[in-house]
DNA sequence: GCCCGAAACCGAAAGCCTTTAGGTTTCTCG
DNA sequence: CGAGAAACCTAAAGGCTTTCGGTTTCGGGC
């Protein structure tokens, strides 16, 4: 018992394991974080702030995957479209981790430094102050609503076994490509910044 | 003991009490449900196939509230953009009801049909068939990324106390309008809008 | 070199939760 | 009028989160 010579989980640890278990089975426990890294459920609590805190975690770890370089170099429209590709990339890395990040705001400051520099981007290119936030905003409804799709494997639409009440639908889903959540985030993508140019010009 | 003279619960008091549970705490338990009616807990299960029955019922009720009846009377992109509109409205008279309902598919038929006649709308305006379903979950897309955004009561980003670390954020949020979330969702509709026009003429 | 507080684990328990099972009364239908 | 279904209760199993006290180890100040 008592304190080990070398500390058994860490942060890191916690987060891992916790990825773990989201991405095979779309849920975590603290007492499963603990049995996969061979620990007594209390015991995590010394190292986070409890189930949210571990959930915090998790929403860090996803968005490190989110590239913010491009901020600083391409004009702001290019700029934009590939930090929300970067930015529904990273969540569609994980689909099932989706719902459980959807529930609470954004708090990771490594998250908000992103905003930050989108919105220095659009001041910089000449949008004003008011408009800024609508921009940024209208934008992330497009990236979190495609990552929510991104988040159902199966087809959000599931049509019943007679499918005489939607053929219609039935039809066009069976026309749709295969990439058809990248095909529809592009298309409305594209428009956004369409529209938003002309609020600069 | 026994059976009641008069039954105590049934299916719309207990989708009510969940509703008003969630709008309250934004969660739910059948514990709390059955505590609201008066009940024992387990009187529930003869009522409900369980939470996520119970779940399945939350998001029937919340969608009642979508109106599909433009959908026959105005040209192809007003009816889209009141349909986008009701949409958006009934999940956000219920905010704190999203991220329980963003976590499972559409199933109910009444729901699927409002696809089936947003299909039909769009071929017979002259959409490719290719397109069609592009065109839904992207606008679908932006709906529901925009409900989600008003599913936080407390604005999407908190920013520390220390707002050092991110003035031009801070800037821009206090610039943005009291409707921030609608007017960014506008400013979306449209500039989706406008794209779809592109697909078809 | 020693001591004391902090750190990191274990064990146990309180208090939630969901779901199932069996018992009792009442209603409905043949 | 009798049988079975319906609708409630009580009880309990088994999961969950979180807290608390006990035990050992580390590290910094004297």
């Amino acid at each position: 018992m008592g304190r080990p010579r070398t500390p058994l989980i860490d942060r890191a640890r916690i987060t891992t394991a916790a990825l773990e278990l989201v991405d095979a089975k779309g849920e975590f426990s603290v007492v499963q974080i603990a049995r996969k890294l061979g620990v007594q459920t209390g015991s995590l609590y010394h190292h986070v702030d409890g189930r949210d805190g571990i959930v915090e975690l998790l929403r860090e770890r996803v968005c490190e995957a989110i590239d913010a370089s491009m901020f600083d170099a391409s004009p702001w429209d290019a700029a934009l479209a590939a930090w929300a590709r970067s930015y529904r990339a990273a969540f569609a890395a994980h689909p099932r981790a989706i719902p459980l990040l959807m529930a609470s705001p954004v708090r990771a400051p490594r998250v908000l430094e992103h905003y930050e520099r989108a919105v220095g981007l659009l001041l910089d290119a000449g949008f004003a102050l008011a408009d800024v936030m609508r921009v940024i905003i209208a934008l992330e409804n497009l990236i979190l609503g495609s990552a929510l799709d991104l988040a159902a494997p199966e087809p959000m639409w599931e049509l019943g076994d007679d499918q005489r009440d939607t053929p219609r639908l039935a039809l066009a889903l069976a026309a749709a490509p295969l990439g058809r959540a990248d095909a529809a985030f592009e298309l409305a993508l594209g428009a956004c910044l369409e529209g938003f140019r002309a609020l600069v010009d």
